[in-house]
DNA sequence: TGCCAGGAAGCCG
DNA sequence: CGGCTTCATGGC
């Protein structure tokens, strides 16, 4: 299956922070786990994706995955035409990048064990829980075995000890805490896609271990509200460094967390950061 | 060895 | 509310 877009770069996505199980496997080609599957990508011109998957599977999942029917040119081109210095080269960088809808139950998860840690090692910490507690499974093209996202029904009987024991620190208490939580119902993410981004926030900050970061991760990520603006240690730095406190998320109203991720995924590059 | 990582909770003033 | 400390763990 084969896609042409002018926004949509696989080393972009896969570097910017946003998916943990996206991998390179060769050059210029990825391996991702998603859902119960894994495909594998090829980016062979820089406007053309080549997916291992049947035009079936494109259409029903991996089409909204990517969200393609999103046009991230119009804004990429007018933060090209705008007056502003640091985007202007940022959107330029990461005109690639686009917002995946991913998993919410993985991205409450994930952005819970990414606290106080850098992504090397939270990719790390999410394979082991899906060895641990997902299911394993064989690619029926590859033949590569891998294995699922844990549910949350598995990660709520859970045992401290046993997650302890996969390095995730004191963050293993959080994780069961948020695991019960979606199971019993308490947080339904249907709703959440369908309420505000505010709302949503507001009532993921009730769990025990995340605080407004780790929601607005979970808001842009997992439930596509794209007006989030997580603010982590590397957005704190463009803010003071690069604004000196002065820039005004409203300003972009509406797809604050796609300016977002160009600015993290600049900053970064400009301080050197691998992967 | 100390410092840092897509932070958050607890405590104190 | 704002600042300080602590919390596991790995890499440099």
């Amino acid at each position: 299956m084969r896609i042409h877009n002018n926004n949509l770069n696989l080393r972009q996505i896969a570097e910017s922070g946003q998916c943990f199980r996206m991998n390179p496997i060769a050059e210029n080609s990825y391996g991702l786990v998603a859902f119960d599957s894994y495909i594998e990508l090829e980016q062979v011109e820089e406007d053309l994706i080549e997916i291992n998957c049947s035009d079936n599977d494109y259409i029903s999942i991996w089409k909204e995955y990517f969200d393609l029917d999103y046009d991230y040119g119009s804004i990429v081109d007018s933060l090209k035409e705008g007056s502003d210095e640091f985007l202007r080269e940022a959107a330029i960088y990461g005109s690639g990048i686009r917002i995946l809808r991913q998993e919410p139950f993985e991205m409450l998860i994930s952005f819970i064990i990414s606290q106080n840690k850098n992504i090397p090692s939270i990719k790390a910490c999410i394979e082991r829980i899906c060895q641990g507690y997902g299911k394993k499974l064989i690619d029926d093209k590859t033949g590569k075995t891998y294995y699922t996202f844990p549910t949350a029904e598995k990660l709520a009987n859970a045992k401290q000890d046993d997650l302890r024991a996969l390095k995730l620190g004191y963050r293993d208490e959080y994780i069961i805490g948020a695991a019960r939580r979606v199971l019993n119902g308490e947080i339904d993410f249907d709703y959440l896609k369908t309420c505000s981004h505010e709302e949503a926030v507001e009532t993921l900050k009730k769990i025990r271990g995340i605080g407004d970061k780790v929601a607005n991760c979970i808001s842009l990520f997992g439930l596509h509200h794209i007006e989030a603006f997580p603010i982590d240690i590397w957005m704190k730095r463009v803010l003071s460094d690069i604004y000196d406190n002065k820039f005004d998320p409203g300003r972009y109203q509406g797809y604050a967390g796609i300016v977002q991720q160009y600015m993290f995924y600049y900053i970064r590059y400009i301080n050197g950061v691998k992967s």
